[in-house]
DNA sequence: ATGGCCAATTTTATTGGA
């Protein structure tokens, strides 16, 4: 059994108690992070090493940041596309584990349809596409983290409320079909087709308790994989209590 | 059984998140 999971912590200084208790309770194999907001050197590497993890971590101070922690050793880093393109935000930490290559992405938020945030977006996730098509390879391997995109209705609390905003517009959703055409299977939706379940849900307007909320967070899987996959679920708990972050954790466990 | 924005910086306002 082999535990992966994402989960956009929203600051890791700002909840690193809440990760480690976290971590230490549910014993992920191998736990991505989003949105660490600080710089490599901060990063508590030696809190999690005290849990038994590595650390392969791509940080930018305030905004973004990106980190793999494994108990297994972690090799072959890429940090950023590497492509001779913009890597003034940190958003993509690639790297193996046991033969498994993970490949972690937090999306740009994008704002608003029409806004200079959004074609940011949709340029980063045409770049995503371009580079997982010329080097993720064909060997077993999994793309996960926050997407900030809801693919479908299904994803969203109120579809119609949402219809064409941020995270939910037809050309965001065409920009992720495009990426997961490519060979990815959505684990969460094999296994459950038809479930209504999200991932984050905004601070404001009491949106956790009222359900209001959207499946943005995803954990990809090459065919090989996602047949190992044996159940996908999100944990609400760690969205509830004192500070959590707005997202909850999406955790897959594989045969 | 979930709770009425939050985190970081530019810090007593502003920016970005989603």
């Amino acid at each position: 059994m082999m535990r992966i999971v994402t989960w956009n912590i929203n600051s890791i200084r700002a909840r690193e108690e809440r990760a480690l208790a976290w971590t230490a309770a549910n014993q992920p194999d191998i736990l991505c992070l989003q949105e660490i907001k600080l710089e490599d050197a901060e990063f508590p590497a030696l809190a999690f090493r005290g849990l038994g993890y590595e650390a392969a971590v791509f940080g930018q101070r305030t905004y973004n940041g990106v980190a793999i922690l494994s108990k297994r050793p972690i090799k072959d880093v890429v940090r950023g596309f590497s492509d001779g393109g913009d890597e003034a935000q940190s958003r993509f930490l690639s790297a193996s584990v046991d033969g498994l290559r993970l490949h972690n992405v937090y999306v740009p938020n994008g704002q608003a349809p029409g806004t200079d945030k959004y074609h940011y977006k949709l340029e980063f996730m045409a770049r995503l596409d371009r580079w997982l098509r010329a080097h993720a390879g064909d060997g077993p391997a999994i793309l996960l983290g926050d997407f900030n995109v809801a693919p479908a209705d299904l994803d969203v609390h109120d579809p119609v409320a949402w219809h064409e905003q941020i995270m939910c517009s037809t050309v965001e959703r065409a920009a992720l079909a495009r990426i997961v055409e490519a060979g990815w299977t959505d684990t969460l939706r094999k296994l459950h087709p038809q479930l209504s379940v999200f991932t984050w849900w905004d601070y404001r307007q009491l949106s956790f308790p009222k359900g209001k909320g959207l499946r943005i967070d995803h954990i990809f899987a090459t065919a090989p994989v996602a047949a190992r996959v044996r159940e996908v679920k999100v944990d609400r708990e760690a969205r509830k209590g004192k500070q959590p972050s707005d997202h909850a954790p999406v955790i897959a466990d594989l045969d």
